[in-house]
DNA sequence: AAATTCTCCAACCGCATTTTC
DNA sequence: CGAAAATGCGGTTGGAGAATT
């Protein structure tokens, strides 16, 4: 079925002023979701899976522009040594990051340190030297945990249906917001993360309802830090264990 | 100054999963 | 319950600008 705009010929290739003012204006008339309308109701001749990158690449306003903080890169290197590739889960943790900056930024800059070593990357390098990465099954949910989400809702699916399969094997996450919450953290906080502040999803979407938000301003406070000890039990627990 | 190489990032593609009928 | 359609994710590519030769 490919687009529905198949039958004619859809635009591709990089956006134009025009393009972004249709697509914006679209959005602020009619939300975010149904992306397959967003096309004809903002007037673009581009497909919907166009559309939808662009505004939460692009055009999404929380969107944070510039260079990635000090605390930014820790916090994916983190992230990424627990969680692997899940660049949609670890953009949702970094305010105001969408999931192709953090990949691209894995890529051009993490990827390329690992391979030509420096001085500061060599820093870096012992810091992250492991390789071992929870691997969580792609959205693969219980049946029962997608239904807590609500329709439309991309931020919160990207936000939940991603999750570690260590965990998954264990309790399946309640139905209640509350508990919800309670199972997020207390999995962040097993791994060794500390509990991150709760704000829009991969690109600028509304915040997911529950998760990590708990803790409010306290939890504001200790956005981008971590229990540095729990991580290094964490790894130490690893290196026992004979994974790294 | 021109040619070549490198870097970065926006955008596309394919596919797995979820939703709808 | 199965098929079709929609959605969203991660991997990859292409091109523009910067840096180097």
């Amino acid at each position: 079925m490919e687009e529905a705009a198949s039958f004619r010929r859809v635009r591709k290739g990089a956006w134009t002023e025009e393009e972004d003012d249709l697509l914006r204006k679209c959005v602020d008339k009619y939300g975010q979701g149904e992306w397959r309308r967003v096309p004809l109701r903002a007037g673009l001749n581009r497909c919907r899976k166009s559309c939808r990158l662009r505004w939460l690449n692009y055009l999404s306003p929380n969107i944070k522009r510039g260079e990635f903080t000090e605390d930014e890169i820790d916090m994916i290197v983190r992230l990424h040594k627990l969680l692997g590739n899940r660049w949609t889960l670890i953009a949702g943790i970094l305010s105001g990051r969408t999931a192709n900056d953090v990949k691209n930024y894995w890529n051009t800059h993490m990827v390329r340190k690992k391979t030509v070593p420096n001085e500061e990357i060599h820093q870096r390098k012992t810091k992250t030297k492991t390789n071992i990465i929870i691997k969580p099954r792609p959205r693969t949910l219980s049946k029962d945990f997608g239904k807590a989400k609500p329709a439309g809702n991309t931020a919160a699916a990207a936000s939940n249906n991603t999750i570690p399969q260590d965990h998954l094997d264990g309790n399946p996450p309640s139905m209640t917001p509350e508990d919800d919450t309670v199972w997020w953290e207390s999995m962040i906080l097993e791994e060794g993360v500390a509990t991150p502040r709760c704000r829009g999803g991969a690109a600028g979407e509304p915040p997911p309802t529950s998760l990590w938000s708990l803790e409010g301003e306290k939890a504001r406070d200790n956005e981008m830090s971590f229990d540095v000890d729990i991580w290094n039990a964490l790894c130490a627990d690893q290196e026992e264990m004979g994974i790294i």
